[in-house]
RNA sequence: GGGGGGUUACCGAAGCGGUCAAACGGGUCAGACUGUAAAUCUGAUGGCAAUGCCUUCACAGGUUCGAAUCCUGUACCCCCCA
């Protein structure tokens, strides 16, 4: 395998497919190497935490970073109230105030994570547009910022265009019958002023020359670069990345119960590991260049080997290794890697309370009485499916046994008359339950 | 307003007096195979104290030894003619 000889910062991020548009193609690797330039990048705070989709604007800053720029993330708290329009077919939602400032805590405390906050030649910056777009008057900003947008060059955008045309982009505007393109509010047109302004602040404020974004952002970044060469008389730079899609055309990061999201409460480490283990072969290769930070060598490895072997899985074993661990640290991983072992391996025993909490802590659990066990035989392996909700009737119990499809610990339940006693419980009080292949349910006796 | 047709289990759809807990297809669940994939194959698919018992075929009554099946009424849906 060829190693390729070192690669500049950026030619890395085109080998990885993270440049989709920039203001400047032929010059920005040379302007990026001049000198450490501020870079910034926004995120929407619709959320108390960050998800799948706003994983590739972190992890680009994060390569920005290490490469010696400034990395300064900008959270929405200001724009998030008023809903970009960009990639959306329908009017937004407003945020009350109080959600918006309990997002803006979430997302703050998990950038850092990515990003290196530590005071020092390129420390990373979050900052928060509602602070300097708080205090504007709306007569204020519609002589200083207003002035300088011509309505013709905004109704262009492709944002506003899609909005007004009388068509929904959405792909599954299927279900909305009566309503073609929805048109927009004064004030999600409003939305593009706001974020264009924040780049002129952000110019004046750190020397910020370059937003970067998703390709559905260009048309904001655009806004901004505009904005500040008629307000500053400067040229500021744009660079956006490619939205991040599967090969069948779906967004990357939804599963069948909603997102996945980069806090462990609302996705644990464990299905987070098992989101990227799932990931298509068609599109782990893209994942792999896009979110990890394997050298290409390595990746191209993992390419030729799923070509080779493509049941060992190595690239989704690899994937999903390096994303938990850069999201849920160390810790995490070893935490999704062990419950990952034990939801697809061997008897499940010898292990204490807190162990078991933490490996099936996405698992639904009921409780008993300890005396259950005690009573008579046992208490029946039929009874339990259904209390633990594994089975809705004792007649769907009875034929996941006879059928085979019954666990107890990761072991085979025999026949229906089979009976839990004391000593079957896998730790001090918990016993584990399982239906066909994956389905989990915990009975805690306490 | 007049005439006709329909309403069956999760969905679609057979059944037109007993052998109907109800064919068939889809879905779902389990098993085998497999890469925690896809495809394929097998089995299951109202409930229960289960060679039996109970509750289901829009709803309420009725005829009959016996009704998803026949009759009457009610509700909803569809089609045709005005």
């Amino acid at each position: 395998m060829e190693v390729k000889k070192f690669m500049s910062f950026f030619s890395d991020l085109r080998w990885r497919g993270l440049i989709h548009q920039t203001t400047d193609d032929a010059g920005m690797e040379a302007w990026l190497n001049e000198k450490p330039r501020a870079v910034y990048a926004g995120f929407d705070p619709t959320a108390d935490s960050l998800h799948v989709g706003s994983l590739l604007g972190l992890v680009v800053l994060r390569r920005f970073q290490q490469a010696g720029h400034l990395p300064i993330v900008v959270v929405g708290g200001a724009t998030g109230m008023i809903g970009d329009p960009s990639g959306k077919s329908d009017e937004r939602n407003l945020l009350s105030p109080e959600e918006l400032e309990r997002n803006v805590a979430g997302l703050r405390a998990q950038v850092g994570a990515f990003l290196d906050f530590s005071p020092g030649q390129c420390a990373a910056r979050l900052v928060n547009n509602l602070d300097w777009t708080g205090p504007w008057s709306y007569l204020q900003f519609l002589r200083d910022v207003g002035k300088n947008f011509p309505v013709n060059v905004m109704l262009a955008k492709e944002s506003v265009k899609s909005r007004l045309g009388g068509k929904n982009v959405g792909k599954n505007a299927s279900q909305g019958d009566a309503d073609p393109g929805g048109g927009m509010s004064y004030t999600e047109f409003s939305y593009m002023l706001l974020q264009a302004y924040d780049f002129v602040h952000l110019y004046d404020t750190y020397g910020c020359e370059l937003q970067a974004g998703g390709s559905d952002q260009w048309g904001n970044i655009t806004a901004g670069i505009d904005l500040a060469r008629r307000m500053r008389g400067v040229g500021l730079q744009g660079l956006t990345w490619p939205l991040l899609t599967k090969s069948d055309g779906t967004k990357m990061g939804k599963t069948a119960s909603g997102a996945v999201w980069l806090s462990a409460e609302r996705t644990s480490p464990y299905q987070f590991y098992q989101y990227w283990i799932n990931t298509d072969d068609a599109d782990v290769g893209n994942c792999l260049r896009m979110l990890t930070e394997l050298p290409p060598a390595q990746i191209e490895s993992l390419d030729a080997a799923r070509l080779a072997k493509a049941g060992r899985r190595e690239s989704q074993r690899r994937l999903a290794e390096e994303l938990t661990r850069l999201v849920h640290g160390e810790p995490g991983l070893a935490v999704a890697k062990k419950a990952t072992d034990i939801f697809f391996g061997a008897e499940i025993g010898e292990l204490s309370d807190q162990q078991l909490g933490e490996i099936f802590a996405d698992v639904p659990s009921c409780q008993l009485p300890r005396t259950r066990l005690a009573e008579g035989d046992g208490l029946p392996i039929l009874d339990a499916l259904v209390q633990a909700g594994l089975a809705k009737s004792k007649g769907e119990a009875r034929r996941t046994v006879q059928q085979g499809g019954a666990y107890v610990n990761n072991r085979r339940v025999a026949g229906i008359d089979t009976c839990l006693r004391a000593d079957q419980l896998a730790s001090e009080t918990v016993m584990v339950l399982r239906s066909g292949k994956k389905k989990y349910a915990l009975l805690r006796f306490q």
